[in-house]
DNA sequence: TCATATT
């Protein structure tokens, strides 16, 4: 990225400030929000966050303010304080993402001698403007890490510090000139993290090992109604079976008969090799054993001959579950375009106690059994990305809904019982 | 412990 350079958006000002507003009912227009929030500020621009393809709104906007004290003005009279009909919290009024960084002009300096103080440092900066905040960071010995930031009062002061220091200052006893660059912004520095998150994982590329405490305690069997399935007969061999490519499915999947057998996992995964392992584990209830199920399956496919629940028939059969691995599928889940796909009333579900490592897709996987699941969303907290160990699920039908609480509530998976229940319903208040 | 969403 070129340094010394920020963009900045055409139709506003260097002193304008975005706020983000959220709880924004989805039906509210442009205009209204305009209307409502120039009660309280000078306000320039309302624009509507939509969803790229649908064009919906996401239920949140952005608010224009031309200085920051309108800016203010609006947070002060409105965050946490109103909620509008239709919504079911309170507005969440902030400065959008990114804005308060850019109104700190804050600068990194490189390359500094590890013995430089706060005051050489500050003496030398002084000079184009007025510093608002320094610090040159340190190791756990207060030792210098040989670099700092610095804010200062005004954009143009730090712009002159950059141009005059840039690559042409060396500080005494120095033969390198300072580094001097706008500091990353937030962004940066989170796609920074998580793309070297990124490498770190595929430099490890089956983890499928480090759930060993969640396949002995899965649920008993399975079959997935709409993967196809690799099958392991009990002291044969692991045999796979791969889906046309048109299925939008994984690639592999394996299919492990039994609970008993489920610690032979771990022995099974990683022969598979780094650039085959698998993507989903179905282990079978107790009651396929010894039945057919020792017989070659024929593959399902999606929308295919394989019924999603082969042997309801025996009382004793347990509910589908599947555990999977997949970082990397496209599935049928609705998602990708960012919004939840909701159900039809009854059809949604809340879970609590989801095993912390299950992602979307694992607990899309571990409830595709008992119908077609729309969508599938376990809640991360926003800064650390940690599950927060509840979600949704949401099938086409109610009865699809209650066949997987009255099987999966209550499930042991990774230590706690799941809970799972009907989601609640904010929506359809209805007031006389 | 019930949808927090950044054009």
């Amino acid at each position: 990225m070129a340094e010394g350079k920020r963009e900045r958006r055409e139709s506003s000002s260097e002193e304008s400030v975005k706020l983000f507003v959220g709880q924004v009912p989805k039906n509210m227009t442009e205009v209204q929000l305009l209307t409502m929030f120039r009660e309280f500020a000078l306000v320039d621009e309302v624009n509507i966050i939509k969803d790229k393809t649908t064009r919906a709104s996401r239920g949140c906007c952005f608010v224009i303010c031309p200085t920051r004290e309108e800016a203010d003005k609006a947070v002060n009279a409105c965050h946490n304080k109103k909620t509008l009909s239709g919504a079911s919290s309170p507005l969440q009024v902030k400065y959008a993402d990114g804005e308060l960084e850019r109104l700190e002009h804050k600068l990194f300096v490189g390359m500094l001698p590890k013995n430089v103080s706060e005051a050489e440092v500050s003496a030398l900066f002084s000079i184009y403007g007025t510093i608002k905040d320094l610090q040159i960071l340190r190791g756990s010995q207060q030792t210098s890490k040989g670099c700092a930031f610095l804010k200062y009062e005004t954009k143009e002061q730090a712009i002159a510090a950059l141009d005059a220091i840039n690559g042409k200052h060396k500080m005494e006893g120095s033969s390198v000139p300072l580094v001097v660059k706008w500091a990353d912004t937030e962004k940066e520095r989170q796609a920074r993290r998580a793309q070297k998150a990124q490498s770190q994982a595929s430099n490890v590329p089956n983890t499928d090992s480090q759930h060993p405490s969640l396949f002995g305690a899965l649920p008993l069997g399975y079959v997935p109604p709409y993967n196809g399935f690799g099958y392991q007969a009990p002291g044969y061999g692991l045999m796979q079976y791969r889906l046309p490519p048109m299925q939008n499915q994984p690639g592999f999947h394996s299919m492990i008969p039994t609970v008993n057998q489920g610690n032979a996992l771990r022995g099974i995964a990683p022969d598979l090799g780094p650039s085959m392992n698998p993507r989903n584990y179905a282990i079978p209830p107790a009651s396929y054993m010894g039945s057919a199920y020792h017989l070659q399956h024929p593959l399902a496919y999606p929308g295919g001959m394989f019924s999603h629940r082969p042997l309801s028939s025996s009382p004793r059969s347990v509910p589908p579950v599947v555990l999977s691995s997949n970082s990397a599928t496209s599935s049928s889940t609705g998602k990708g375009s960012g919004g939840q796909v909701e159900g039809p009333p009854g059809a949604n579900l809340f879970i609590y106690h989801i095993p912390q490592e299950f992602g979307d897709q694992e607990l899309s996987t571990a409830f595709q059994g008992f119908g077609r699941v729309l969508s599938a969303k376990v809640f991360v907290d926003k800064a650390t990305g940690v599950s927060k160990c509840f979600g949704f699920v949401s099938y086409d039908s109610p009865e699809d809904a209650q066949s997987a609480i009255s099987v999966m509530n209550g499930f042991q998976l990774g230590g706690k019982k799941l809970k799972v229940q009907l989601k609640r319903d904010n929506k359809q208040t209805k007031p006389y």
